[in-house]
RNA sequence: CCGGGUGUGGCGAAGUUUGGUAUCGCGCUUGACUGGGGGUCAAGAGGCCGUGGGUUCAAGUCCCGCCACUCGGACCA
């Protein structure tokens, strides 16, 4: 019943992968393509997840003492340039402003890629004690890298994002913070999203541009194929150097300040759909969906029906749930699948026969299951399913994650399991660069993480047989 | 950036081979009947066929250029 085909116009996930994306993008309108490629609009009910998302992190980022902060859009290319490493990384990426008001301009300004220069160069200004430390600053914003294949949420040329910058006193402090908001998003991912995650460090090959640690949030789509969820990374003094950010230290000598910067976008949004998403569209954790609760009332002229189902909507509202009742001239089945594509998690049927017995019928969106219930315990029921819902689909998840992960011991045997099963393969690692480029270009795979809860499957790296360092996950990835 | 594909009402397509009155489905508007899984009927609105040149009595259709999108590959949150 679950997997009954009710809409027709989404692709059906078995036969094009990618295609079925694009169809729930669009149908559940989430967003629409802009007029230069590579940009998209975030329709309300796209952005309403998305505001979602953001009060939950927003709050928490608070509650660590985080405070939100607005840079400005343009970076001049010599403050872009200072740190050798960031501009190798980002600069091929760069779009530039070269004219304003109709005039060349002196010093070319690269639309934000990325805002460490600019939150160092804006410290390197205000930052005189060990007293002020640490700041810890976020800002919400967008930021433009000129890619070169684009697709809604999980690339695109601008994309939403919040990036936090944070300087200390110490480099424990910073690493402490590093591993702090890699924990806030595991947990992010994993209570709210619904997205079971493997937690590790990036190799340096994949690690950010002039970071000194990556640490990152893999998660497993619906084909098998990685996502890099959120990533936090630790900078050392590296850039405090180079943007000659400074402070006199209690020993009354000048010392630079450790720098971490963590950063999540409105790929989240692509890894629900990818995560969750079914033939009927998308599918929503409760605690992001924009409307949590659909009423719909059945054959809705006949006396009595529209107001028995509005009292229940307003009851549900009171209770401080996202509720929203349709009462369009559409059809039953119209509104059905309409709300099955954009991912309510709970659909409320209400019509005379349920009036009569003074019932409602609950219909779960990730499973297809219907539930009966008496409207005198209308609240309560709806709230534990919206609970029993957010767990269910993490099972589900998690369920596709630890099935599709693979153990290997030869690179031959890597190849296999990645080709006849997708998903992440893991192994033992000798830590050097040349066996990584090996499995990418031998296997298509990327290595994804050595994970923090490190197992031990041998003593040699299965690509070059030397002494193995690391546990590591490989995957094919977006 | 390399290779393939596609541009025709809002969306999806047919028509292009062989030049000859702009088609279909969905959606939209108005009205009626309906209503427990994308309802039925009726009447409407909406298109210089991506763009610029050329060939021709005549171009959506043929020729040349450009642009955009898209799918694979390389690069990336």
């Amino acid at each position: 019943m679950a997997n009954d085909k009710k809409v027709q116009s989404i692709t059906d996930i078995e036969v094009d992968f990618a295609q079925w994306y694009t169809d729930v993008c669009r149908k559940a309108e989430l967003v629409e393509y802009a007029s230069v490629k590579g940009f998209t609009i975030l329709r309300p009910y796209g952005y309403a997840i998305w505001e979602n998302m953001q009060s939950i992190m927003d709050a928490e980022f608070k509650k660590t003492g985080h405070v939100n902060v607005a840079m400005p859009v343009l970076i001049p290319e010599s403050l872009l340039k200072r740190e050798g490493e960031l501009v190798e990384g980002f600069a091929p990426e760069c779009a530039w402003v070269t004219h304003g008001g109709g005039e060349k301009l002196e010093e070319r300004l690269a639309f934000r890629p990325t805002s460490e220069t600019m939150f160092c160069d804006h410290w390197s200004n205000i930052l005189q004690s060990y007293r002020e430390l640490p700041m810890l600053y976020n800002q919400w914003c967008s930021v433009i890298r000129w890619e070169k294949t684009t697709r809604p949420f999980l690339r695109s040329r601008e994309f939403w994002w919040q990036e936090g910058h944070t300087i200390h006193e110490t480099a424990e402090e910073a690493i402490a913070e590093t591993e702090q908001q890699l924990n806030c998003y595991a947990d992010f991912y994993e209570n709210v999203l619904a997205i079971p995650v493997v937690k590790g460090r990036k190799t340096d090959k994949e690690k950010f541009a002039g970071a000194e640690a990556t640490y990152t949030v893999e998660c497993m789509m619906k084909d098998r194929k990685a996502l890099q969820g959120a990533t936090s990374h630790y900078f050392g003094d590296k850039f405090s150097r180079a943007y000659d950010v400074t402070f006199t230290g209690r020993d009354n000598t000048i010392q630079y300040p450790h720098q971490t910067s963590w950063g999540s976008t409105t790929r989240m949004i692509g890894a629900v759909i990818m995560t969750h998403g079914d033939n009927n569209g998308l599918v929503l954790p409760p605690k992001i969906a924009p409307i949590q609760v659909i009423v719909l009332p059945i054959a809705q002229h006949k006396p009595g029906v529209l107001e028995g189902a509005n009292a229940l909507k307003d009851r549900l509202v009171k209770a401080g749930l996202r509720v929203k009742l349709d009462d369009s001239d559409n059809s039953m089945g119209w509104k059905c699948a309409e709300y099955e594509m954009k991912g309510v998690p709970l659909r409320v049927e209400c019509g005379p026969r349920d009036l009569e017995n003074n019932q409602c019928v609950l219909v779960r969106r990730h499973d297809g299951e219907k539930i009966a219930v008496s409207l005198d315990d209308l609240e309560t029921a709806v709230q534990e399913q919206l609970v029993l819902i957010q767990k269910g689909m993490y099972d589900k998840a998690k369920e596709n994650l630890t099935q599709h992960t693979y153990e290997a011991h030869s690179l031959e045997e890597a190849k296999k399991l990645q080709s006849e099963n997708g998903g992440f393969i893991k192994t033992m690692w000798c830590g050097d660069v040349e066996c990584e480029k090996r499995m990418k270009d031998e296997a298509g795979m990327s290595s994804r993480c050595m994970p923090l809860e490190q197992e031990h499957l041998g003593d040699v790296c299965p690509i070059c047989g030397k002494p193995a360092k690391k546990m590591i996950y490989w995957g094919v990835a977006y």
